[in-house]
DNA sequence: GTAGAAATGTAACAATAGTCACAGTCCAAC
DNA sequence: GTTGGACTGTGACTATTGTTACATTTCTAC
């Protein structure tokens, strides 16, 4: 795929020749973790293809699944992180196979200045993320388990865009930083109520939900 | 006190001019609330004296506080909303009388390009405010009621730089989404284990806490 | 096919948090 | 000083979530 295709009706010609001269095209396997907590964030990753999951990892060893970073999106931790080289407070998965683009972070800033589209784009991501991360606390806070679980899938459904969901409980209990049987538990209530269908790494959405 | 005074060491004195001329200086009784959810963000608040209590609210009538502001921050979230004209998603709260300096949204964009200090100044506040959701969310995520108290009574304690926490149970209840009565129970434990005594609207940290 | 691993189902119990009900206590205003 | 309101303490009960311990099912590799 061209790399500035997808991008032509949000840059402008010149901000996507400077991708093509700084940025490298990155891919990355299913699993891989392009970045860990306490990591120090050396580019900004651009997303073309695939989805990374972005996570916070407890002190006891659970994880909690933040957001997902799509086609034409990224990461808005990694830039205030990295204009000021922090380390990362969040881990960066890829869900699927992931092609995305690296730019450096000492474009980053000369871009800001230059291109107006840049700068919206960084700040609509900032402003993105900052509701993506209040939508979470909204969930932790107000939500109990049930309720976030629904939220989960329907989240999860809409970033794959399909009401079949291939995860296995351990893997949504791990999102969310609950237990497997608890998880297993709910997903069971959920059949019950004909709100969903389950099978082995699994789940079929259904209208009911 | 002269405004520019306490941030001549943090903006270059062509800006403090700037804020002279564009600031408007407010000041807030406590308790008064300066901005509520759903709100148009009109100006940004850089806090002079006081401190501003950010929260959010569930659909159920629960608060959670998120973070407060204290004398030369601001807050992001007000950043993010005002560029982009959105709505507010947080409600800001005086928590004692505070005076602040309400920026109009216009000359934030144009500062942003002129002024070095006041880009590294509102990065700065972003990534910090990040961090304290991040925050956030670990303790929702990963902590138990009782060692979410202790946090926000430390917090709570570090915000008025003392071991004195006049609060009633109720007050802390809500700024945590919980109820009064568990908050009650916790409290009388922390008492019994020697970490805090308890009084009338007042709470006295000890040592061991 | 069979073995073993991975995934799921479930019961029983523990721990945590929320709710209800009410008693007692402190404080300020009259 | 008494009265009413706000604040605190507490027991009893419920609901939710987590843990332990297995049984069962499904898939994959041999």
């Amino acid at each position: 795929m061209n790399i500035t295709e997808q991008f032509k009706h949000i840059f402008e010609p010149e901000l996507l020749k400077e991708f093509e001269v700084k940025a490298k095209l990155i891919t990355v396997q299913e699993g891989e973790t392009i970045l860990d907590i306490g990591q120090t964030v050396r580019v900004i990753p651009l997303v073309l293809s695939g989805t990374l999951k972005i996570s916070r990892m407890g002190d006891d060893g659970h994880e909690l699944l933040l957001y997902y970073v799509s086609p034409k999106e990224s990461c808005a931790l990694t830039f205030t992180c990295c204009m000021e080289q922090f380390p990362s407070e969040v881990k960066a998965t890829a869900e699927d196979t992931v092609e995305f683009l690296a730019i450096p972070i000492s474009a980053m800033d000369d871009w800001m200045m230059k291109y107006p589209t840049w700068k919206s784009f960084v700040m609509k991501t900032i402003r993105a993320r900052f509701n993506e991360l209040l939508k979470a606390i909204d969930q932790l806070a107000f939500q109990k388990l049930d309720e976030r679980l629904i939220h989960y899938l329907k989240e999860k459904s809409k970033a794959t865009d399909s009401s079949l969901i291939n995860l296995s409980h351990e893997q949504i209990a791990n999102d969310m930083a609950s237990s497997r049987e608890v998880i297993s538990r709910l997903l069971k209530r959920l059949e019950n109520d004909k709100k969903l269908l389950l099978y082995r790494n699994q789940i079929k959405l259904l209208r009911e939900l």
